[in-house]
DNA sequence: AAATTTAATTGATTTAAATCAAGAACTCTC
DNA sequence: GAGAGTTCTTGATTTAAATCAATTAAATTT
């Protein structure tokens, strides 16, 4: 019942209308490396993120994955497919442990969608969605590999210590080596310095930036 | 005022309420090549396609057109920007003469956004855009060439009568080169064939749908 | 600390698709 | 229907980035 309660979007729901809420949804949790959803499965349940880091990704016709977003709590997830009644465009997997609540999407959607205030949060949430993938959709096709490694550099410059250089290329959707060539070139060229303990230090903030605006 | 009503977005409304609307909104025309927006640009104003069909796209490094989406009425266009409080993402053209109706997005907010038919169709419309956008990606991210074309062949056998090979291989983000190249292989495999009219005929509908499936 | 595994670097090659270039096939106008 | 402008096709080249391969460096295990 609290839980449920602190998740934002339903946070303004009367006790009346969370107890009905618990009655079609369930707790549970993931451990690191699990999957949530497949893309191309059919949905039926509305997941809410409630704890824990869930990368959502695609896959290409080589079997690569092709990252798309990394959620935190407490994001709605795949509700396009239940809205649209079409099929997962994505997978979900869990990168730390975590939990998602799960409801019933056809329950949901009878007695709450009227509810302005759950509107609202919708709408929210929709919103947040459409820019997410305006962003994928400007990372992915406007800008060059060098590019979303400066802007990366520039809005992530602490990662690199805690998060493997592999990783991070695979956030990016670009090969190790492509980063690793690219890192060293802004090393030469003066543009970052990294010292022995991964810290990267942007020198020349005008260089980085006028290479992804 | 009966044109206002005849938005579906707006459709539910009391006539008291399109009277405030048309308060706040005026309609204008625009000729085939107009720009309505520019990426980059503050928004500040809704548009909501009235008529004619209106070119999403963004702009690449080298100067390039991106095709993005190609809205027809009664679309809400460039509503992210507008929510998010952002830049546009995209730049809209008119492809044909065309009108939109132009609504002080301030205004609306303030007023309309309780109403629950109001967010019902935002929710709609909202969604609408990340289906659009989740294809964008898989069709610019996940589809070679080939494949795209392939799709898109299957999907607007007919297309190919009324539009230059030109202006498809732009709606593809693929070079009318390889759009040549693509479709005389597919008529060497006997996948497709194309008479004098520019008719298309699919003739191994599955060697053709496994390209993109 | 040595051994083993994992990650990062560097160079060479491949790949998918764009670009460049030139000729062929249409369309339109006069 | 000749000429001019488009559009399409075909071949050769370039390009950005991935892949492959080998080496070096770092981290973990024993």
């Amino acid at each position: 019942m609290d839980r449920i309660k602190n998740i934002p979007l339903f946070s303004k729901l009367s006790n009346e209308n969370i107890r009905k809420l618990e009655a079609i949804s369930y707790f549970k949790r993931y451990n690191a490396g699990e999957i949530v959803f497949y893309e191309g499965e059919k949905p039926g349940i509305l997941h809410v993120l409630v704890e824990g880091v869930l990368r959502l990704y695609k896959t290409d016709s080589k079997g690569h994955e092709i990252f798309i977003h990394q959620f935190t709590p407490n994001a709605l997830v795949g509700e396009l497919a239940n809205f649209e009644n079409m099929r997962f465009p994505a997978s979900a997997r869990f990168i730390t442990n975590g939990e998602v609540l799960k409801i019933d999407f056809k329950k949901l959607e009878k007695d709450f969608f009227k509810n302005p205030d759950i509107c609202m949060e919708i709408i929210k949430s929709l919103t947040k969605k459409v820019k997410i993938l305006s962003q994928v959709i400007h990372h992915e096709m406007v800008l060059t590999s060098e590019a979303k490694i400066a802007k990366f550099l520039y809005e992530h410059p602490n990662i690199f210590k805690t998060v493997k250089n592999n990783q991070v290329a695979a956030i990016l959707n670009v090969s190790p080596e492509t980063l690793s060539r690219t890192l060293t070139k802004f090393k030469k060229k003066s543009y970052i310095n990294i010292d022995k303990e991964y810290n990267i230090k942007i020198l020349d903030v005008q260089a980085i930036t006028a290479l992804f605006s």
